[in-house]
DNA sequence: TAGATTGTTAATCGATTAACAATC
DNA sequence: TAGATTGTTAATCGATTAACAATC
Protein backbone atom coordinates (compact mmCIF):
# COMPACT_ATOMS: atom_id res chain seq x y z
CA UNK A 1 0.00 0.00 0.00
CA UNK A 2 1.29 3.42 -1.11
CA UNK A 3 0.72 6.29 1.25
CA UNK A 4 -1.10 7.79 -1.41
CA UNK A 5 -2.72 11.65 -0.19
CA UNK A 6 -6.13 10.80 0.45
CA UNK A 7 -5.17 7.98 2.74
CA UNK A 8 -4.67 10.57 5.61
CA UNK A 9 -7.14 8.70 7.52
CA UNK A 10 -10.48 9.69 9.25
CA UNK A 11 -12.42 12.94 8.74
CA UNK A 12 -14.43 13.73 11.45
CA UNK A 13 -18.11 12.72 10.86
CA UNK A 14 -18.85 16.72 12.16
CA UNK A 15 -16.04 17.96 9.70
CA UNK A 16 -17.62 16.28 6.68
CA UNK A 17 -21.17 17.46 7.53
CA UNK A 18 -19.75 21.02 7.62
CA UNK A 19 -18.09 20.63 3.88
CA UNK A 20 -20.55 21.40 2.08
CA UNK A 21 -21.64 24.46 3.62
CA UNK A 22 -18.03 25.80 3.30
CA UNK A 23 -18.31 24.74 -0.65
CA UNK A 24 -21.51 26.96 -1.07
CA UNK A 25 -19.73 29.54 1.20
CA UNK A 26 -16.80 29.43 -1.27
CA UNK A 27 -19.13 29.14 -4.39
CA UNK A 28 -20.74 32.58 -3.16
CA UNK A 29 -17.50 34.12 -3.06
CA UNK A 30 -16.09 32.83 -6.49
CA UNK A 31 -19.48 34.31 -8.02
CA UNK A 32 -18.39 38.23 -6.43
CA UNK A 33 -15.59 37.67 -8.07
CA UNK A 34 -13.34 36.92 -4.80
CA UNK A 35 -10.15 35.24 -5.28
CA UNK A 36 -8.77 34.91 -1.81
CA UNK A 37 -10.43 34.76 1.58
CA UNK A 38 -9.39 34.32 5.17
CA UNK A 39 -10.54 32.13 7.47
CA UNK A 40 -12.56 34.97 9.29
CA UNK A 41 -14.22 35.71 5.90
CA UNK A 42 -15.37 32.73 5.26
CA UNK A 43 -16.25 31.20 8.29
CA UNK A 44 -18.61 34.31 8.72
CA UNK A 45 -19.97 33.38 5.42
CA UNK A 46 -20.22 29.71 6.70
CA UNK A 47 -21.79 30.81 9.85
CA UNK A 48 -18.86 29.05 12.34
CA UNK A 49 -16.03 30.17 14.01
CA UNK A 50 -13.03 30.78 12.65
CA UNK A 51 -11.11 28.60 14.65
CA UNK A 52 -13.67 25.75 13.89
CA UNK A 53 -13.09 26.52 10.07
CA UNK A 54 -9.38 26.18 10.16
CA UNK A 55 -9.17 22.78 12.11
CA UNK A 56 -12.06 21.18 10.07
CA UNK A 57 -9.89 22.43 6.93
CA UNK A 58 -6.64 21.10 8.70
CA UNK A 59 -8.35 17.52 8.30
CA UNK A 60 -7.88 18.05 4.45
CA UNK A 61 -4.16 19.15 4.54
CA UNK A 62 -2.57 22.54 4.61
CA UNK A 63 -4.79 24.69 1.57
CA UNK A 64 -3.94 27.76 2.82
CA UNK A 65 -1.05 30.53 3.23
CA UNK A 66 0.19 31.84 6.28
CA UNK A 67 -0.52 35.91 6.52
CA UNK A 68 -2.49 35.80 3.67
CA UNK A 69 -5.60 32.89 3.47
CA UNK A 70 -6.77 31.10 1.26
CA UNK A 71 -7.45 30.74 -2.73
CA UNK A 72 -11.12 30.58 -3.41
CA UNK A 73 -11.14 28.66 -6.34
CA UNK A 74 -8.35 25.87 -5.15
CA UNK A 75 -9.96 25.49 -1.61
CA UNK A 76 -13.27 25.08 -3.25
CA UNK A 77 -11.59 22.37 -5.40
CA UNK A 78 -9.89 20.47 -2.68
CA UNK A 79 -13.32 20.43 -0.79
CA UNK A 80 -15.03 19.03 -4.25
CA UNK A 81 -12.45 16.44 -4.43
CA UNK A 82 -12.58 15.08 -0.88
CA UNK A 83 -16.52 15.30 -0.89
CA UNK A 84 -16.48 13.24 -4.13
CA UNK A 85 -18.40 15.97 -6.19
CA UNK A 86 -15.84 16.02 -9.14
CA UNK A 87 -17.38 13.29 -10.55
CA UNK A 88 -20.86 12.69 -11.04
CA UNK A 89 -23.37 10.74 -8.76
CA UNK A 90 -26.53 8.90 -10.38
CA UNK A 91 -29.70 9.17 -7.86
CA UNK A 92 -33.13 7.40 -8.32
CA UNK A 93 -35.71 8.90 -6.36
CA UNK A 94 -38.32 6.04 -5.04
CA UNK A 95 -41.82 7.37 -4.50
CA UNK A 96 -43.69 10.08 -6.88
CA UNK A 97 -46.35 11.40 -4.22
CA UNK A 98 -45.92 15.09 -3.45
CA UNK A 99 -42.56 14.84 -2.33
CA UNK A 100 -41.11 12.80 -4.44
CA UNK A 101 -43.21 14.93 -7.15
CA UNK A 102 -41.23 18.59 -5.62
CA UNK A 103 -37.46 16.53 -5.38
CA UNK A 104 -37.74 15.41 -8.77
CA UNK A 105 -38.29 18.85 -10.51
CA UNK A 106 -35.94 20.85 -7.90
CA UNK A 107 -32.70 21.91 -9.66
CA UNK A 108 -30.64 22.21 -6.46
CA UNK A 109 -29.42 18.75 -7.41
CA UNK A 110 -27.84 19.00 -10.80
CA UNK A 111 -25.72 21.80 -9.47
CA UNK A 112 -23.26 19.72 -8.00
CA UNK A 113 -22.36 16.85 -9.24
CA UNK A 114 -25.99 14.84 -8.47
CA UNK A 115 -27.96 13.61 -11.98
CA UNK A 116 -31.19 12.03 -11.20
CA UNK A 117 -31.32 9.20 -13.49
CA UNK A 118 -34.55 7.50 -12.69
CA UNK A 119 -37.76 8.25 -10.88
CA UNK A 120 -39.35 4.88 -9.37
CA UNK A 121 -43.05 4.26 -8.11
CA UNK A 122 -44.61 0.91 -7.20
CA UNK A 123 -48.37 2.23 -8.61
CA UNK A 124 -48.87 1.11 -11.86
CA UNK A 125 -51.52 4.26 -12.70
CA UNK A 126 -48.29 6.39 -12.29
CA UNK A 127 -45.97 3.95 -13.70
CA UNK A 128 -45.15 5.75 -17.91
CA UNK A 129 -46.19 9.40 -17.10
CA UNK A 130 -43.85 11.96 -17.01
CA UNK A 131 -42.32 14.02 -14.17
CA UNK A 132 -39.52 16.65 -15.05
CA UNK A 133 -38.83 15.16 -18.35
CA UNK A 134 -38.45 11.61 -16.92
CA UNK A 135 -40.92 8.57 -17.50
CA UNK A 136 -41.76 6.77 -14.11
CA UNK A 137 -40.46 3.11 -13.81
CA UNK A 138 -41.18 0.06 -11.82
CA UNK A 139 -38.99 -1.42 -9.22
CA UNK A 140 -38.11 -4.00 -11.09
CA UNK A 141 -36.23 -1.67 -12.99
CA UNK A 142 -33.61 -1.29 -10.62
CA UNK A 143 -30.95 -3.78 -11.45
CA UNK A 144 -30.76 -2.94 -14.46
CA UNK A 145 -29.74 1.28 -12.98
CA UNK A 146 -27.74 -0.06 -11.12
CA UNK A 147 -25.38 -2.22 -13.55
CA UNK A 148 -26.05 -0.09 -16.17
CA UNK A 149 -26.58 3.34 -15.13
CA UNK A 150 -23.67 3.12 -12.52
CA UNK A 151 -26.87 3.79 -10.05
CA UNK A 152 -25.57 4.54 -6.76
CA UNK A 153 -27.90 6.68 -4.32
CA UNK A 154 -31.07 6.05 -3.50
CA UNK A 155 -33.51 9.42 -2.32
CA UNK A 156 -36.84 7.13 -0.46
CA UNK A 157 -39.79 9.39 -0.52
CA UNK A 158 -42.96 6.76 0.00
CA UNK A 159 -44.78 6.81 3.00
CA UNK A 160 -43.25 4.96 6.29
CA UNK A 161 -45.32 1.97 5.52
CA UNK A 162 -43.22 0.60 2.32
CA UNK A 163 -40.03 2.41 3.17
CA UNK A 164 -38.33 -0.44 4.27
CA UNK A 165 -39.45 -2.55 1.74
CA UNK A 166 -38.05 -0.29 -0.98
CA UNK A 167 -34.96 0.21 1.26
CA UNK A 168 -34.50 -4.02 1.22
CA UNK A 169 -35.05 -3.39 -2.71
CA UNK A 170 -32.54 -1.04 -3.07
CA UNK A 171 -30.08 -2.91 -1.27
CA UNK A 172 -30.92 -5.98 -3.11
CA UNK A 173 -29.87 -4.19 -6.45
CA UNK A 174 -26.65 -3.07 -5.04
CA UNK A 175 -27.17 0.80 -3.89
CA UNK A 176 -25.36 1.23 -0.48
CA UNK A 177 -26.46 5.47 -0.43
CA UNK A 178 -29.51 5.81 0.70
CA UNK A 179 -31.68 9.20 1.70
CA UNK A 180 -34.64 8.82 3.40
CA UNK A 181 -37.41 10.70 3.76
CA UNK A 182 -39.89 8.81 5.18
CA UNK A 183 -40.60 8.87 8.99
CA UNK A 184 -39.55 5.81 10.13
CA UNK A 185 -36.29 3.86 11.10
CA UNK A 186 -34.86 1.59 7.97
CA UNK A 187 -32.75 -1.38 8.80
CA UNK A 188 -29.92 -1.69 6.64
CA UNK A 189 -27.22 -4.60 6.91
CA UNK A 190 -23.24 -3.09 7.42
CA UNK A 191 -21.76 -0.93 4.19
CA UNK A 192 -24.75 0.63 3.50
CA UNK A 193 -24.89 4.39 4.52
CA UNK A 194 -28.43 5.77 5.34
CA UNK A 195 -29.27 9.75 6.39
CA UNK A 196 -32.74 10.67 6.99
CA UNK A 197 -34.30 13.76 6.67
CA UNK A 198 -37.18 14.32 8.82
CA UNK A 199 -39.25 17.34 8.45
CA UNK A 200 -41.86 16.93 11.52
CA UNK A 201 -38.92 15.70 13.63
CA UNK A 202 -37.30 19.22 12.65
CA UNK A 203 -40.57 20.99 13.57
CA UNK A 204 -40.65 19.29 16.82
CA UNK A 205 -37.36 20.45 17.75
CA UNK A 206 -38.15 23.85 17.18
CA UNK A 207 -41.30 23.66 19.43
CA UNK A 208 -39.35 22.65 22.18
CA UNK A 209 -37.34 25.64 21.92
CA UNK A 210 -40.00 27.56 21.15
CA UNK A 211 -41.93 26.38 24.44
CA UNK A 212 -38.82 26.76 26.66
CA UNK A 213 -38.94 30.46 25.37
CA UNK A 214 -42.56 31.03 26.43
CA UNK A 215 -41.59 29.44 29.72
CA UNK A 216 -38.72 32.03 30.40
CA UNK A 217 -41.13 34.99 28.79
CA UNK A 218 -42.56 33.91 32.24
CA UNK A 219 -46.13 32.36 30.47
CA UNK A 220 -47.08 29.05 32.27
CA UNK A 221 -47.87 25.70 31.30
CA UNK A 222 -51.77 24.34 32.44
CA UNK A 223 -52.84 21.07 31.06
CA UNK A 224 -50.45 21.16 28.23
CA UNK A 225 -51.14 24.31 26.87
CA UNK A 226 -49.49 27.98 27.60
CA UNK A 227 -50.98 30.19 29.33
CA UNK A 228 -49.33 34.15 29.15
CA UNK A 229 -49.55 35.69 32.34
CA UNK A 230 -49.73 39.38 32.84
CA UNK A 231 -46.49 41.07 33.32
CA UNK A 232 -46.18 43.43 36.27
CA UNK B 1 -39.46 31.35 42.09
CA UNK B 2 -41.39 27.49 43.20
CA UNK B 3 -39.54 24.74 41.88
CA UNK B 4 -41.93 23.41 39.25
CA UNK B 5 -41.29 20.21 37.87
CA UNK B 6 -40.66 21.53 34.77
CA UNK B 7 -37.75 23.65 35.95
CA UNK B 8 -35.05 20.65 36.20
CA UNK B 9 -33.21 22.60 33.25
CA UNK B 10 -30.94 21.50 30.24
CA UNK B 11 -31.77 18.41 28.44
CA UNK B 12 -29.00 18.34 26.03
CA UNK B 13 -29.52 19.22 22.59
CA UNK B 14 -28.56 15.84 21.58
CA UNK B 15 -30.87 14.25 23.86
CA UNK B 16 -33.90 16.64 22.54
CA UNK B 17 -33.44 15.66 18.45
CA UNK B 18 -33.90 12.03 19.41
CA UNK B 19 -37.42 12.70 21.46
CA UNK B 20 -39.33 13.07 18.60
CA UNK B 21 -38.06 9.24 17.39
CA UNK B 22 -38.95 8.04 20.59
CA UNK B 23 -41.78 9.42 20.60
CA UNK B 24 -42.61 7.91 16.97
CA UNK B 25 -41.49 4.52 18.15
CA UNK B 26 -44.06 4.73 20.98
CA UNK B 27 -46.65 5.70 18.66
CA UNK B 28 -45.93 2.29 16.63
CA UNK B 29 -46.12 0.01 19.61
CA UNK B 30 -49.35 2.14 20.89
CA UNK B 31 -51.29 1.11 17.55
CA UNK B 32 -49.89 -2.21 18.07
CA UNK B 33 -51.83 -2.66 21.25
CA UNK B 34 -48.87 -3.52 23.28
CA UNK B 35 -48.92 -1.21 26.46
CA UNK B 36 -45.70 -1.38 27.80
CA UNK B 37 -42.09 -1.97 26.92
CA UNK B 38 -38.71 -2.26 27.99
CA UNK B 39 -35.49 0.28 27.42
CA UNK B 40 -33.94 -2.67 25.21
CA UNK B 41 -37.32 -3.15 23.22
CA UNK B 42 -37.68 0.84 23.09
CA UNK B 43 -34.12 1.73 21.73
CA UNK B 44 -34.32 -1.01 18.84
CA UNK B 45 -37.60 0.60 17.42
CA UNK B 46 -35.60 4.05 17.53
CA UNK B 47 -32.57 2.47 16.13
CA UNK B 48 -30.24 3.12 19.30
CA UNK B 49 -28.80 1.48 22.19
CA UNK B 50 -30.38 1.15 25.41
CA UNK B 51 -27.85 2.70 27.38
CA UNK B 52 -28.55 5.82 25.58
CA UNK B 53 -32.37 6.04 25.69
CA UNK B 54 -32.29 5.54 29.69
CA UNK B 55 -29.83 8.09 29.80
CA UNK B 56 -32.06 10.42 27.52
CA UNK B 57 -35.09 9.85 29.46
CA UNK B 58 -33.34 9.91 32.81
CA UNK B 59 -32.97 14.30 31.42
CA UNK B 60 -36.57 14.15 31.49
CA UNK B 61 -37.70 12.32 34.65
CA UNK B 62 -38.48 8.70 36.36
CA UNK B 63 -40.98 7.54 34.26
CA UNK B 64 -39.67 4.10 34.27
CA UNK B 65 -40.21 1.32 36.64
CA UNK B 66 -37.19 -0.87 37.84
CA UNK B 67 -38.07 -4.77 36.71
CA UNK B 68 -40.90 -3.96 34.74
CA UNK B 69 -40.18 -1.14 31.56
CA UNK B 70 -42.38 1.75 30.70
CA UNK B 71 -46.04 2.42 30.26
CA UNK B 72 -45.96 3.30 26.27
CA UNK B 73 -48.87 5.94 26.68
CA UNK B 74 -47.40 7.25 29.79
CA UNK B 75 -44.06 7.91 28.89
CA UNK B 76 -45.06 9.06 25.26
CA UNK B 77 -47.34 11.58 27.79
CA UNK B 78 -44.46 13.18 29.11
CA UNK B 79 -42.16 13.15 25.85
CA UNK B 80 -44.89 15.26 24.30
CA UNK B 81 -45.21 17.25 27.35
CA UNK B 82 -41.29 17.87 27.00
CA UNK B 83 -41.65 18.51 23.17
CA UNK B 84 -44.37 21.16 23.78
CA UNK B 85 -46.88 19.09 21.67
CA UNK B 86 -49.52 19.12 23.79
CA UNK B 87 -50.66 22.17 22.20
CA UNK B 88 -51.02 23.25 19.03
CA UNK B 89 -48.27 25.04 16.57
CA UNK B 90 -49.95 27.52 14.27
CA UNK B 91 -47.04 27.07 11.47
CA UNK B 92 -46.68 29.37 8.36
CA UNK B 93 -44.96 28.78 4.85
CA UNK B 94 -43.44 30.85 2.39
CA UNK B 95 -42.73 30.37 -0.84
CA UNK B 96 -45.07 28.48 -3.01
CA UNK B 97 -42.65 26.67 -5.37
CA UNK B 98 -42.09 22.83 -6.33
CA UNK B 99 -40.91 22.35 -2.40
CA UNK B 100 -43.20 24.77 -0.67
CA UNK B 101 -46.16 22.74 -2.35
CA UNK B 102 -45.37 19.75 -1.31
CA UNK B 103 -44.81 20.95 2.33
CA UNK B 104 -47.96 22.20 1.80
CA UNK B 105 -50.09 19.36 0.90
CA UNK B 106 -47.65 17.14 3.52
CA UNK B 107 -50.29 15.95 5.70
CA UNK B 108 -47.15 14.53 8.33
CA UNK B 109 -47.35 18.04 10.10
CA UNK B 110 -51.01 17.95 11.23
CA UNK B 111 -50.55 14.67 12.98
CA UNK B 112 -48.45 15.91 15.50
CA UNK B 113 -49.30 18.94 16.84
CA UNK B 114 -48.72 21.18 13.91
CA UNK B 115 -51.52 23.51 11.89
CA UNK B 116 -50.31 24.89 8.84
CA UNK B 117 -52.76 28.63 9.25
CA UNK B 118 -51.19 30.57 6.22
CA UNK B 119 -49.18 30.00 3.11
CA UNK B 120 -47.38 33.01 1.58
CA UNK B 121 -45.72 33.99 -1.31
CA UNK B 122 -44.28 37.56 -2.82
CA UNK B 123 -45.26 36.66 -6.42
CA UNK B 124 -48.57 38.51 -7.08
CA UNK B 125 -49.78 35.83 -9.86
CA UNK B 126 -50.06 33.54 -7.10
CA UNK B 127 -51.00 35.67 -4.10
CA UNK B 128 -54.73 34.94 -4.25
CA UNK B 129 -54.37 31.07 -5.52
CA UNK B 130 -55.58 28.33 -3.39
CA UNK B 131 -53.15 25.49 -2.53
CA UNK B 132 -54.10 22.18 -0.69
CA UNK B 133 -57.28 24.31 0.66
CA UNK B 134 -55.27 27.57 2.04
CA UNK B 135 -55.27 30.76 -0.30
CA UNK B 136 -51.92 31.63 -1.00
CA UNK B 137 -51.62 35.18 0.82
CA UNK B 138 -49.07 37.82 0.50
CA UNK B 139 -45.76 38.57 2.87
CA UNK B 140 -47.92 41.72 4.43
CA UNK B 141 -50.21 39.50 5.90
CA UNK B 142 -47.47 38.45 8.76
CA UNK B 143 -48.32 40.41 11.14
CA UNK B 144 -51.72 39.80 11.35
CA UNK B 145 -51.14 36.10 11.43
CA UNK B 146 -48.94 36.84 14.78
CA UNK B 147 -51.11 38.86 16.43
CA UNK B 148 -54.68 37.19 15.30
CA UNK B 149 -53.59 33.09 15.31
CA UNK B 150 -50.62 33.64 17.34
CA UNK B 151 -48.35 31.84 14.83
CA UNK B 152 -44.94 30.75 16.17
CA UNK B 153 -43.08 28.66 13.51
CA UNK B 154 -42.21 30.18 9.84
CA UNK B 155 -41.21 27.41 7.28
CA UNK B 156 -39.08 28.80 4.44
CA UNK B 157 -39.39 27.40 1.05
CA UNK B 158 -37.85 30.13 -1.08
CA UNK B 159 -35.21 30.40 -3.56
CA UNK B 160 -31.83 31.38 -1.83
CA UNK B 161 -31.78 34.90 -2.94
CA UNK B 162 -34.59 35.79 -1.04
CA UNK B 163 -34.61 33.41 1.46
CA UNK B 164 -32.62 36.27 4.28
CA UNK B 165 -35.52 39.11 3.33
CA UNK B 166 -37.90 36.18 3.94
CA UNK B 167 -36.24 35.42 7.60
CA UNK B 168 -36.35 39.64 8.18
CA UNK B 169 -40.05 39.84 7.76
CA UNK B 170 -40.37 37.01 9.79
CA UNK B 171 -38.75 38.35 12.22
CA UNK B 172 -40.13 41.21 12.20
CA UNK B 173 -43.56 40.64 12.78
CA UNK B 174 -42.55 38.20 16.26
CA UNK B 175 -41.52 34.53 15.04
CA UNK B 176 -39.09 33.60 16.87
CA UNK B 177 -38.88 29.63 15.30
CA UNK B 178 -37.69 29.32 11.74
CA UNK B 179 -36.97 26.01 9.31
CA UNK B 180 -35.10 26.25 6.41
CA UNK B 181 -35.22 24.97 3.31
CA UNK B 182 -33.68 27.28 1.38
CA UNK B 183 -29.64 26.58 0.98
CA UNK B 184 -27.85 29.22 2.63
CA UNK B 185 -26.56 30.60 6.26
CA UNK B 186 -29.50 32.80 7.67
CA UNK B 187 -28.23 35.38 10.43
CA UNK B 188 -31.07 35.97 13.13
CA UNK B 189 -31.19 38.23 16.90
CA UNK B 190 -30.53 36.04 19.57
CA UNK B 191 -33.79 34.39 20.36
CA UNK B 192 -34.49 33.31 17.60
CA UNK B 193 -34.25 29.76 16.17
CA UNK B 194 -33.12 28.47 13.07
CA UNK B 195 -33.35 24.98 11.87
CA UNK B 196 -31.92 23.79 8.75
CA UNK B 197 -32.88 21.31 6.05
CA UNK B 198 -31.03 20.92 2.93
CA UNK B 199 -31.29 18.35 0.88
CA UNK B 200 -28.17 18.97 -1.25
CA UNK B 201 -26.00 18.59 1.82
CA UNK B 202 -27.45 15.72 2.62
CA UNK B 203 -26.61 13.93 -0.64
CA UNK B 204 -23.18 15.60 -0.49
CA UNK B 205 -22.54 13.67 2.68
CA UNK B 206 -23.51 10.72 1.14
CA UNK B 207 -20.88 11.01 -1.78
CA UNK B 208 -18.41 11.52 0.97
CA UNK B 209 -19.21 7.96 2.01
CA UNK B 210 -19.82 6.59 -1.42
CA UNK B 211 -16.36 7.28 -2.38
CA UNK B 212 -14.84 6.40 0.68
CA UNK B 213 -16.45 2.70 0.22
CA UNK B 214 -15.58 2.75 -3.55
CA UNK B 215 -11.60 3.27 -2.45
CA UNK B 216 -11.70 0.77 0.16
CA UNK B 217 -13.03 -1.92 -2.68
CA UNK B 218 -10.20 -0.92 -4.71
CA UNK B 219 -11.11 1.92 -6.77
CA UNK B 220 -8.72 4.94 -7.52
CA UNK B 221 -9.64 8.54 -8.05
CA UNK B 222 -8.07 9.38 -11.42
CA UNK B 223 -8.60 12.72 -12.11
CA UNK B 224 -11.69 12.90 -9.43
CA UNK B 225 -12.65 10.23 -10.72
CA UNK B 226 -13.21 6.74 -9.76
CA UNK B 227 -11.68 4.12 -11.87
CA UNK B 228 -12.66 0.40 -11.54
CA UNK B 229 -9.48 -1.63 -10.55
CA UNK B 230 -9.85 -5.56 -11.71
CA UNK B 231 -9.84 -7.49 -8.76
CA UNK B 232 -6.91 -10.31 -8.14
C1' DT C 1 -37.06 -14.14 47.79
C1' DA C 2 -35.20 -14.41 42.85
C1' DG C 3 -35.29 -12.28 38.44
C1' DA C 4 -35.58 -8.33 35.74
C1' DT C 5 -34.77 -3.80 34.44
C1' DT C 6 -34.29 0.96 35.62
C1' DG C 7 -31.59 5.20 36.75
C1' DT C 8 -26.96 6.64 37.77
C1' DT C 9 -22.07 6.57 38.06
C1' DA C 10 -17.57 6.76 36.18
C1' DA C 11 -14.68 6.07 32.21
C1' DT C 12 -14.05 7.01 27.51
C1' DC C 13 -14.45 9.24 23.45
C1' DG C 14 -14.97 12.99 20.22
C1' DA C 15 -15.81 17.91 19.26
C1' DT C 16 -15.06 22.74 20.32
C1' DT C 17 -12.42 26.58 21.63
C1' DA C 18 -8.69 29.78 22.70
C1' DA C 19 -4.14 30.72 22.35
C1' DC C 20 0.07 30.92 19.93
C1' DA C 21 4.18 29.34 17.45
C1' DA C 22 5.21 28.90 12.66
C1' DT C 23 5.70 31.30 8.56
C1' DC C 24 4.20 33.82 4.47
C1' DT D 1 11.71 43.39 8.86
C1' DA D 2 6.78 44.08 10.58
C1' DG D 3 2.14 42.64 10.07
C1' DA D 4 -1.03 39.20 9.14
C1' DT D 5 -2.98 34.83 9.25
C1' DT D 6 -2.49 29.92 9.12
C1' DG D 7 -2.05 25.24 11.22
C1' DT D 8 -1.48 23.06 15.64
C1' DT D 9 -1.47 22.42 20.50
C1' DA D 10 -3.58 21.86 24.84
C1' DA D 11 -7.56 22.71 27.69
C1' DT D 12 -12.37 22.37 28.00
C1' DC D 13 -16.66 20.81 27.15
C1' DG D 14 -20.36 17.67 25.98
C1' DA D 15 -21.93 13.08 24.43
C1' DT D 16 -21.57 8.11 24.53
C1' DT D 17 -20.93 3.79 26.64
C1' DA D 18 -20.49 0.00 29.94
C1' DA D 19 -21.21 -1.47 34.31
C1' DC D 20 -23.87 -1.91 38.35
C1' DA D 21 -26.31 -0.55 42.56
C1' DA D 22 -31.05 0.42 43.47
C1' DT D 23 -35.45 -1.42 43.50
C1' DC D 24 -39.73 -3.11 41.50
Amino acid sequence: MSADPSSRRGIPDATVARLPEYLRALTGFAERGITSVSSEELAAAAGVRSAKLRKDLSHLGSYGVRGVGYEVDHLAYQISRELGLTQDWPVAIVGMGNLGHALAAYSGFATRGFRVVALLDQDCDLIGQEIAGLPVRPMSALADLVAARGLAIGVIATPAASAQDVCDALVDAGVRSILNFAPCVLAVPDGVDVRKVDLSTELQILAFHEQRKALARGSVLVDGSLRRVASE
